[in-house]
DNA sequence: CGTTCTGTTGAATACCTTCAATTCGCGTGG
DNA sequence: CCACGCGAATTGAAGGTATTCAACAGAACG
């Protein structure tokens, strides 16, 4: 298993973890594939461990009594997930599932809290992961609460172009759950889309988003311009 | 400053720490008063420590680009704010305020930090509270983008009830507050709170409310029924 | 080439907010 | 002790943004 080791310790998670340790993780860790669309847990299910995802991308979300989705998280390999239930309680807070064929490696509660009280390090790395996490739902609520849709998606775009070249934005998920990503429906997002092309502040080709007047959008994103 | 010392070892991040852990807490807090309405810090401010509410009440708050006001927590004596920045970031992600004349401990960033490597217990306490938090962000997200303000604001009447007279709930904010608590403003949930007496559901006296049906107010607050 | 999932568009509606006007509650000072 | 004044809370009418529902177009896939 060379392969599970060298993945471990080039998680983020894990980093400056001596060989020793990783070693210890690497025989802990339990491996298991999940199909497109496939549950990894479910909200308010027995947690017992955390995990962090191998290969593929995985939606952290919560569902309304009417079936309506908010994602909390898209989480990329190496990142981990259902960490929060290993310390508090020990029940997962949301659902999270498989949005393309993946790969995941969890690590028992148990084994994992031991090693965190051993090494200060992985307990650091553990407190800035969570850390950044709140900061992120920080924003996601003030934009839940004290934005519109228009601002938020015009933030997303701007947050999200291209390290080339910055005019263009190539979404990594489909509209759909780009808008429950948002906190609002396909509908919605579809309207603004439009409304943005037909503005000329953006062009729009499937996934492929051109900005054109990132002035415009920055003026929608903080709130000083409306959209119509 | 012995009464101090035995704030510090009563603080539930601090339990379990060893004598000598807590007189070096001690030795390194700042203290603090704040007047009611007195700012602590503001979002986007470099941080350099962490706070431990002594005394009265605070509130953490994000304020919109118009100045609406979304309550992210209300901080009662013995809890920390202000942590998220000593992990990730040195940058508050919002702001935070004195309700009240309250008192605070200060804690500076380094030393914090040097205790924390030294000490699993410590470690281990703050993942939990940082988890607990991000739990709570949880049920805020989920909240305010798949419930209505009814449900949101039976749900808070459910799980706030007296623990001695489960009818009884007094609100310890005013009901401005709990709006910006709740993510709505003071005329709507004015409006909701005159809808659920007049269909006798509660009954509200000032700050006190009494709730009448706790059946129909589990109905709203899980959806299954709205308020007309 | 058809089936299915994703995305788009229109009309009607619902919920919440905004704005403005009052009323209520309470602490302060006369 | 009462009157005043200020902030908090309430209430009404009007408006706006987002959602719902339904129908359709388009892309992806086998």
């Amino acid at each position: 298993m060379a392969k599970l080791v060298d993945f471990i310790s080039n998680v983020s998670l894990f980093k400056g973890l001596p060989e020793e340790q990783i070693e210890k993780l690497s025989r802990i860790a339990v491996l298991h594939g999940y199909k497109r669309g496939e549950g990894i847990f479910s909200d308010g299910e027995n947690a017992d461990g955390l995990y962090v995802l191998f290969l593929g991308r995985v939606k952290v979300f919560k569902l309304s009594s009417e079936g309506k989705e908010q994602i909390l998280h898209i989480i990329e390999p190496g990142e981990p997930f259902g960490e929060v239930a290993v310390f508090s309680g020990n029940i997962f807070p949301a659902h999270a599932e498989a949005m393309e064929e993946s790969k995941t490696v969890f690590f028992p509660r148990g084994a994992f809290v031991g090693l965190i009280t051993q090494d200060p390090y992985l307990a650091m790395n553990m407190l800035a992961i969570l850390s950044r996490r709140l900061k992120y739902f920080t924003r996601l609520v003030e934009d839940l609460s004290l934005k519109e849709v228009p601002q938020r998606f015009a933030s997303y775009l701007l947050s999200g172009s291209d390290p080339r070249d910055k005019r263009q934005v190539h979404l990594n998920i489909a509209k759909g759950q780009l808008a429950s990503l948002l906190g609002t429906i396909p509908e919605t997002l579809s309207r603004i889309l439009g409304k943005m092309v037909s503005e000329d502040f953006i062009t729009v080709q499937g996934r492929k988003i051109t900005v054109l007047d990132r002035e415009a959008l920055e003026c929608i994103a903080s709130g000083r311009k409306t959209l119509l």
